[in-house]
DNA sequence: TCCGATAACGAACACATTGTTCAATAATAT
DNA sequence: ATATTATTGAACAATGTGTTCGTTATCGGA
């Protein structure tokens, strides 16, 4: 990628940032993006049809390790994941979020924490789908398996919501046994 | 209040609903619901300020309901519902939703079901604080308490978002009871 | 180092939407 | 019947959107 393209969109996704954590999502204008960015009108449509479009493709980049975990672990090829860490899936999703890569956790816990909450769950239902047997359920095996597939997603992301909102104070692994008490049994 | 008022307000929310029935909220403008509701551009805004406005006084419309329940539990008052009803509050709202007024069930399953998802979270919380020590958490009940406050709203919600996704098929009673089975133990 | 390709610029553009104003008209309550 | 009040419709400035295009600056490969 030309090394012009990369700075641009770069600065376009931190002045978009930023302005994420002044500004609620609809009152964040093109404009505002362009001034932060200091890029030309045109040259932020050369790079996204619209905002929306921004949008989503800075979920993507903040999300994309959790589908690579996902797609790990949903087929039969080589769990790299799996291998190189004995850990729970979901314990070495909370130990990523500490690094705080991307300001993940600015925008978990943000003004517009919702949107990216959203797509944080959409990603984890499909990994809840896949380590739905590695729980513990006790009574709950009983329940309609999507039922529980959406019950495992939420739990985990209303607790890491949880946790971010208190100012991450607790390790991952505390986090974790929390979400386990309230999950399993 | 005035019949024109009264008329003018419900033509105004009326088409607000149909109209979020069709497109996301974002997308609806004032010019769309005026033309809906056949009334003219100074009158919409006599009514409400905004678009945004106009969103959150339909929410409080539609959950009043609840934050009545919530109030009736929450002080030392004469607990009406507790009295007429032997149910509990959250079989009582279950069986409320049934009901359909004000297409409660509409808009939490429709394209913007997050909009009021996200307001019916917030009475919940109040409503579930009320009511937590009527459960038995088991293990759980060592969890931090406003943890489990936020854990027990959001599971209720998914459970009634989950249920109604599904076409309420369930009774509530069963739903009831998977909202049980996921909080308790 | 040169050169063709291409990204960024910036100013202008048509267009849509917002929220306000105001005088005229119609419906209302008592 | 009348004073009050809501609605109307058109016009308005202000703001934001997404596009266009000729010019300039920067890039990567030879």
């Amino acid at each position: 990628m030309d090394r012009r393209q990369r700075k641009t969109r770069e600065a376009i996704f931190d002045s978009f940032i930023k302005l994420l954590s002044q500004k609620s999502f609809s009152q964040i204008t093109v404009s505002d993006i362009i001034e932060e960015a200091d890029i030309g009108r045109a040259t932020f449509y050369a790079h996204f049809e619209t905002k929306d479009f921004l949008l989503k493709e800075l979920c993507r980049e903040l999300f994309c390790h959790i589908s690579d975990m996902a797609q790990e672990n949903s087929c039969d090829h080589r769990h790299i994941f799996s291998c190189n860490s004995p850990d729970p899936v979901f314990l070495h999703l909370l130990r990523h979020l500490t690094k705080n890569d991307n300001h993940i956790l600015e925008l978990l816990s943000g003004k517009n924490n919702e949107l990216f909450l959203r797509y944080f769950k959409s990603e984890l239902l499909i990994l809840s789908e896949n380590q739905l047997d590695s729980f513990s359920l006790g009574r709950k095996a009983e329940l309609p398996r999507d039922f529980l597939i959406n019950h495992i997603a939420c739990v985990f992301v209303e607790t890491v919501n949880w946790w971010i909102r208190g100012k991450t104070k607790q390790s991952p692994e505390e986090i974790y046994t929390y979400f386990l008490v309230a999950i399993e049994n």
